[in-house]
DNA sequence: GACGTTGCTTGATCCACGTCAAATGAACCT
DNA sequence: AGGTTCATTTGACGTGGATCAAGCAACGTC
């Protein structure tokens, strides 16, 4: 997520357990010894660049991927070219979890900008999990985050507004930024601005409108794909406010 | 999904070899043994009854349940008294797996009308899998397909107008209630018009109105909770049809 | 069998957002 | 520098579906 200009030679560290990205990616509980095994089956592989593909929907399952560096998007295609962007990946997240089912991609996974990705072939990661009873664990609730994460975005595009859709957007992307290290209030964002719609439900209109509205407002400076925001405690109203249209939600 | 006026004493088989849902609900590839010993973590509980509760949200997750007969729905508060419908379970359909991560619900489950639930302890299911290789694999299938779930409702949220909604919830009832041996075309709907709205991001009035199109257009007869499906094939036309409005969807 | 309660339908109106169209401006060529 | 392309912005306009407001049918309950 940063400006993908000035690559310098990214000194990617080996092993899992050297990794940055440690307490983010890797199993908590597991020891040392097991975080060796699991680093076994680590496949690191060279930097990807924008526009490659981690894979195609229709393609076979073989691995989950997960991000190092830079970021990712996925995308489901409807019917007729349509296309749904279903999530952005940034450093430490997992990629290729609804494949496990049908053992068939039935999304796209594009590179966003220059990154480095961590290849793990899902049956060797299979077999340690048996051993492994911690990495078990780890694994359900891998996948039960992910379910989480779902049901979350099923509320947002089922009850919000498009002010709301954007404030929820960029805090998130704030929050994920932060935990990582970043700014939480200054950064780029590795994505278009089609494709902030398409995730958010949205026309392209409407969020390069509400971006300029926001910044009218105060919330925050954008110039291009860069941002900073200003009031975080407005936009976290913005996100939690009543919207007037409750009507519908109460239920016996 | 049946009348709920009349109920027979359901003859509940108690073990999970001799369930009629085992090829739904249980893993493929277990061997007698194993079943047996999965059976022996079930719990069958009595009986619930319409506006029981599995588990609200808020509560520690022990649990998963599994719908034997009847029907139940999940729901995530929003803020300030929303509500939205996360999902409808049928007979063979698991609820809960979102709770694994963090240990606690984030929703709550209700049962629709009178069914029967078994519930099934978590960390005894958790040990057994990984005793059991195959079972630790059904468990991630599980897991897997629930997402890839999520995901065509993102879809359909993010994407669909309301009548292709609409269309796509009735095929969808269609399907699974023709998977456990029922009636593709002709059913009762265990919720009300307004968790349908809820559930598919629309006003009560919206869906009322479609069904009553829906009638008019002959794609189907409605009276109450009673659907009749006439034409399947239109129904399958208006959930694949490009709708004119699919300039946002192609991405670079 | 009258009476409240709840769920569904129907009609009239409104508005948030999508759509269409055009201008602006980066980035990238040659 | 000038031209091509593609992303973003901005304005004007239209509409799908939400909202508001009655009716109406089913189902209690006493």
């Amino acid at each position: 997520m940063t400006e993908p200009k000035v690559i310098s030679f990214e000194k990617i560290r080996v092993a899992c357990k050297n990794c940055t990205l440690s307490t983010l990616c890797l199993p908590v509980g597991l020891t040392g010894e097991d975080v060796e095994r699991l680093d076994d089956i680590v496949k690191r592989a060279r930097p990807l660049h924008r526009g490659d593909y981690l894979f195609r929907n229709g393609e076979r399952f073989r691995s989950l991927y997960v991000v190092k560096t830079g970021s990712v998007k996925s995308y489901a295609p409807s019917e007729e070219g349509g296309e749904q962007v279903l999530g952005f990946h940034l450093p430490g997240e997992i990629i290729g979890l609804d494949a496990i089912d049908k053992e068939v991609h039935a999304c796209s996974a594009k590179v966003l900008e220059t990154s480095a990705i961590c290849e793990v072939p899902f049956s060797r990661l299979e077999e340690l999990s048996s051993c492994i009873p911690s990495l078990q664990h780890q694994m359900f609730r891998l996948l039960s985050k992910e379910i989480g994460h779902d049901t979350e975005m099923l509320l947002l595009l089922g009850k919000k507004s498009a002010e709301e859709r954007l404030a929820t957007f960029l805090l998130s992307m704030s929050k994920r930024l932060h935990k990582r290290g970043l700014s939480p209030t200054d950064f780029y964002l590795s994505m278009s601005r089609h494709e902030i719609g398409n995730y958010l439900g949205l026309a392209v209109e409407t969020v390069s409108r509400l971006f300029t509205r926001f910044q009218d407002e105060g919330l925050l400076k954008v110039d291009r794909k860069h941002v900073e925001l200003l009031d975080l405690e407005a936009l976290e109203a913005i996100v939690s406010r009543t919207t007037p249209s409750n009507r519908q939600q109460r239920l016996t």
